[in-house]
RNA sequence: GGGCCAGUAGCUCAGUUGGUCAGAGCACACGCUUGAUAAGCGUGGGGUCGGAGGUUCAAGUCCUCCCUGGCCCA
């Protein structure tokens, strides 16, 4: 290189500004970048050295609501996760320790289908499999997809425990679980009562309402008179309420008829009769308003008068005769009002066979009906209900209408065709049947019900309209039917004494079994020799009945705190969990059954805090099916755009209301990546070289750096209060904001010119580099919960360290002294009036005056309030402009395009008159020169 | 059919207790830059705040009804 003037002519300054150098690209590369980053943290032992250092502190739990192991993971499951991983490394970072044990649901019949499946796909029967080899089976199967679905969690960059996770089918987790049912065995409230449950008579079977498919049927139909004994109104008795139904076999199990309050109903005096009618002149009937020109076809009605229209409120208190009296029915039969009477069909009024269906046997329990069992296990009639007893339900229909025919009620009959539920397996008719089952109550000595109502009223939902959606369930529900006649799952382990029926409550023999289930889990109970074994040599098993209905799942996860959190949990956790964070679906589930069981067993919810997310949709809002095509595979996500996208996705929603998700969405996500990944990549390339040595004092700042770490104090305090309150909205898209606003368009650019041109130890220079310094420190941390790649990414790209991680960082505390309100305030006035200069730019730009902002020097004319803002030269640096000047407004502020007089210096490209002056650099500004005079040699 | 929730620019979202609240970012268009460059900067267009009534001096913001969608039930 030469010095001599002639050569500056053409020299090429370039090699003496100070450019970004980093070596974090441009490209996330995510797909391929992230698992490297995982192996990483696996190879770091990443979870158990956080563990170490944050022993000691402050636990944060966040209890995992446990995924059903079966199958591969979809976006609800990411979404879910995601976002407890965000709030738990968020509260690891914030000085907690967030211990998370993630956790699985293995039990149940979906699994249960799918092991019949394989057995039929291999010509098996299944009823031929012992029992504990079908156990043995739903076991692998629960096993394999907990392992797939691990492995896709950890994909997703979610952080926890995943080496000792949970699972409800744990050998603990079963032993727990009994010993759960043990403790409501104990406390009374545990009952065995009857329930009407869908029940197939070809495979002797309960069904639950998954292995229902609906299928046409042709029903005989018929229409019956209930004789009215007594009535409030005089012209009431001795008139017949006339009932229509689709089941004349359940007319054995009537037990009351129902009505609706508020259905106006006609008295109809009979006149005369149609051709082979029923009906008889001269006969009083009560038929609902509405349907009577129907039922004058189907019964034959001729002439006739409505003596009087009433309403169903005035049946109140009214008693029939059975349309069966004389045969062996001679009991009474209530009137009572229904809410689920309608005068869509039949005749306004429903007969009521409390077992046999679900309205029936609510309505039944609510005025203290009996439940008759009138049906066997294969469909025909007990003895309970005379004169039909042996006879199939589906065969009875003609036996039914000859005995109401003898009995004088029958009004009619008739067939229809309408959809019916049917055995998903034998695709036969399925029929509503009382069984026995096993109940919690509610509203016993232990008061469940109001005991929940009260840890409703002490907990805290986020959003808020949760307490009221749990709190109504809990209020209206019936007692919790724990049983189901299944065999994978827990069971509940209770032997009943065949003496009295009464279940045996020995803590003995409760322990016995929870310890075997323990040692061996809970295929104990289906070991041969179980009964003696478990009933202790005290007792002869021949006088006691094993039960071997299983318990409701929901009552298994509804228990997962008693064997991951507390004492028993043996994990060092806490009970109650600080929070759980689930779909709003869970309402029902998930929080409903945690919550009855542990303010059954416990007296308290097992949380301080619920946290709900909503369901994800299509771009249009529509459910997700595969149907439509419009489904968003996770890991379709993770293959086109990395996990850190589908991340920032979770974050960037609200989440707390339904989301959505597709292509074009996600296309954004990745847009608004960029603008975050090129703001760490930039603030990366300008900190090279950067040292401690190099940072200026708070005091020592200029006001444009004082400006961002002021930004930086409402930045963290956002966050912080995220922490505190789990709201979380908001507060990603703010950081995205910041960066692409703040930084980017106003701090960076402004400051380029210093950064790329100053010399090394001008103070300006400095001093942004200060501030770069604990952007980079603060980004990277407050990223670290969301994009836990790319922060980790972008932390070591700075702070090589094998062993390092940003994720063994805390939130950097940000100095309350950074906070400058009236600051913040005149520098956004200096914004606004940017925004005029850089508009007025942009018309002398679209006139052809100019084209970089440097080749202006324009005119701001500013009212008097507003002149001591900045000082000229000040105001040229923030505007970008070569030039600057103050002129007086009287009252609205306006700027002026002036270009800016000299030449362009080849170096920093102000234009400025002193360019040309220098003998050495005639190319150069002064700045410039000097800077570059000082470099050494071998630098210029 | 019932309970709960939601419906603001193409997209993601802000809009406290009703009174410059019709906004931001992204996308789009145009221009600049070519020293963050498959980047960066600027300017701009775009919404009858789901619809209809009502309360009020004043309503995305309160009330009623309806429509659409979601979750949970029947």
């Amino acid at each position: 290189m030469t010095d001599s003037p002639a050569d500056a002519e053409t020299r090429d300054y370039r090699g003496t500004v100070f450019l970004p150098r980093t070596s974090f690209p441009m490209k996330g590369d995510l797909p391929r970048r992230e698992p490297h980053w995982l192996e990483r943290w696996q190879r770091l032992g990443l979870w158990e050295r956080l563990r170490e250092r944050s022993r000691g502190r402050e636990k944060f739990v966040l209890h995992d609501g446990p995924p059903y192991a079966n199958g591969p993971l979809h976006i609800g499951h990411a979404l879910n996760k995601i976002l407890k991983d965000v709030i738990n490394r968020a509260a690891q970072m914030a000085g907690k320790d967030a211990d998370y044990v993630p956790g699985w649901d293995c039990h149940g019949l979906p699994i249960e289908w799918k092991v019949e499946e394989e057995y039929r796909a291999r010509g098996q029967d299944k009823d031929a499999v012992p029992v504990l080899d079908f156990r043995a089976e739903c076991r692998a199967y629960a096993e394999h997809w907990l392992g797939v679905q691990r492995q896709e969690f950890i994909r997703l960059g979610v952080a926890g425990d995943w080496w000792r996770p949970y699972a409800t089918m744990d050998f603990a987790a079963e032993a727990a679980i009994a010993a759960e049912i043990g403790k409501f065995l104990m406390n009374g409230s545990l009952y065995r009562g009857l329930r009407p449950v869908m029940w197939s008579p070809v495979e002797k079977t309960a069904l639950a309402e998954a292995e229902i498919e609906y299928h046409d049927h042709v029903s005989p139909t018929l229409w019956a008179r209930f004789p009215l004994l007594r009535a409030a109104a005089a012209d009431l008795v001795g008139a017949s309420v006339v009932i229509w139904t689709t089941t004349p076999w359940t007319i054995p199990g009537n037990r009351a008829v129902a009505y609706g309050e508020e259905i106006d109903y006609a008295l109809v005096h009979v006149e005369g009769v149609a051709e082979g009618s029923q009906l008889r002149v001269g006969e009083r009937l009560l038929v609902a308003l509405p349907l009577l020109p129907q039922f004058e076809k189907d019964a034959g009605l001729g002439a006739h008068t409505i003596r009087r229209v009433l309403k169903g409120a005035e049946l109140a208190g009214a008693v029939a005769a059975h349309p069966l009296r004389g045969r062996g029915y001679e009991f009474e039969v209530p009137l009572l009002a229904g809410d689920f009477v309608t005068t869509e069909a039949g005749t306004g009024f429903v007969h009521i066979a409390p077992g046999h269906g679900e309205d029936d046997f609510a309505l039944g329990r609510a005025h203290g009906l009996p439940v008759p069992e009138t049906v066997n296990d294969d469909g025909t009639f007990t003895d309970q209900a005379p004169g039909f007893a042996g006879l199939h339900v589906f065969r009875a229909h003609e036996a039914i209408y000859a005995a109401c025919e003898a009995a004088g009620t029958l009004v009619a009959k008739g067939r229809l065709t309408h959809s019916y539920p049917h055995s998903w397996r034998s695709k036969k008719p399925v029929i509503f049947r009382a069984t026995p089952q096993w109940f919690i109550a509610m509203d016993d000595a232990n008061r469940i019900r109001e005991k929940a109502l009260a840890a409703i009223a002490a907990t805290r939902f986020v959003p808020e309209a949760g307490r009221n959606r749990i709190g109504s369930m809990v209020a209206a529900r019936p007692d919790w039917c724990i049983s189901r006649q299944r065999a994978w799952g827990v069971p509940i382990a209770v032997f009943v004494e065949r003496r009295t029926g009464e279940p045996l409550r020995d803590e003995a023999v409760m322990a016995r079994i929870v310890a075997a289930f323990r040692e061996e889990g809970a295929d104990a109970w289906y070991k041969p020799g179980a009964a003696a074994r478990f009933l202790g040599p005290g007792r002869n098993p021949d006088e006691y009945e094993q039960v071997t209905d299983i318990v409701d799942v929901w009552f298994e996860s509804g228990s997962t705190h008693a064997f991951v959190l507390g004492e028993a949990g043996g994990r060092g956790l806490p009970f109650p969990a600080d929070l759980y964070l689930e779909g709003s679906d869970q309402h029902r589930g998930w929080f409903h059954s945690s919550l009855l069981e542990s303010v059954g067993t416990n007296g308290v919810a097992p949380f301080r805090a619920v946290l709900t997310h909503g369901f994800t949709l299509d771009e249009q809002g529509r459910k997700m099916s595969k149907s439509l095509g419009n489904v968003t595979a996770p890991q379709e996500v993770l293959r086109q755009y990395g996990a850190d996208i589908l991340r920032l996705w979770v974050m960037n929603t609200e989440f707390t209301e339904d989301q959505r998700i597709g292509p074009e969405i996600l296309k954004q996500q990745a847009e608004l990546y960029r603008r975050i990944r090129n703001t760490l990549r930039w603030l990366l390339g300008n900190l090279d070289g950067f040292t401690d040595a190099e940072t200026v004092p708070y005091a020592a700042l200029p006001e444009l750096e004082r400006w961002v770490l002021h930004r930086l104090t409402e930045l963290d305090a956002r966050l912080r209060r995220a922490v505190e309150t789990h709201d979380w909205t908001g507060v990603y898209p703010e950081i995205h904001a910041f960066c692409a606003t703040d930084l980017s368009a106003f701090y960076f650019d402004i400051r380029k010119d210093a950064l790329y041109c100053d010399a090394p130890d001008s103070p300006r220079r400095r001093a942004a580099r200060t501030v770069l310094d604990v952007l980079h420190r603060c980004l990277c941390a407050w990223l670290a919960p969301a994009l836990v790649f790319t922060a980790e990414e972008a932390w070591l790209a700075r702070f090589p360290d094998e062993e390092g991680s940003v994720h063994l960082l805390d939130f950097p505390l940000v100095p309350e002294g950074w906070k400058d309100a009236a600051l913040a305030e005149r520098w956004a006035r200096i914004r606004a009036l940017r925004g005029l200069v850089t508009a007025e730019l942009e018309r002398a730009r679209a006139a052809g005056e100019m084209g970089a902002s440097l080749q202006a020097a324009p005119v701001l004319h500013l009212p008097a309030p507003d002149r001591a803002l900045l000082a000229p030269e000040e105001w040229a640096e923030v505007c970008i402009v070569s030039g600057f000047a103050l002129a007086e407004a009287e009252t609205e502020p306006r700027a002026v395009f002036r270009p800016a007089p000299g030449a362009k210096c080849e170096r920093c490209w102000r234009v400025l008159p002193e360019v040309g002056a220098s003998p050495r650099h005639p190319g150069l500004c002064r700045r410039c020169e000097a800077v570059v005079e000082a470099l050494p040699r071998q630098a210029a």
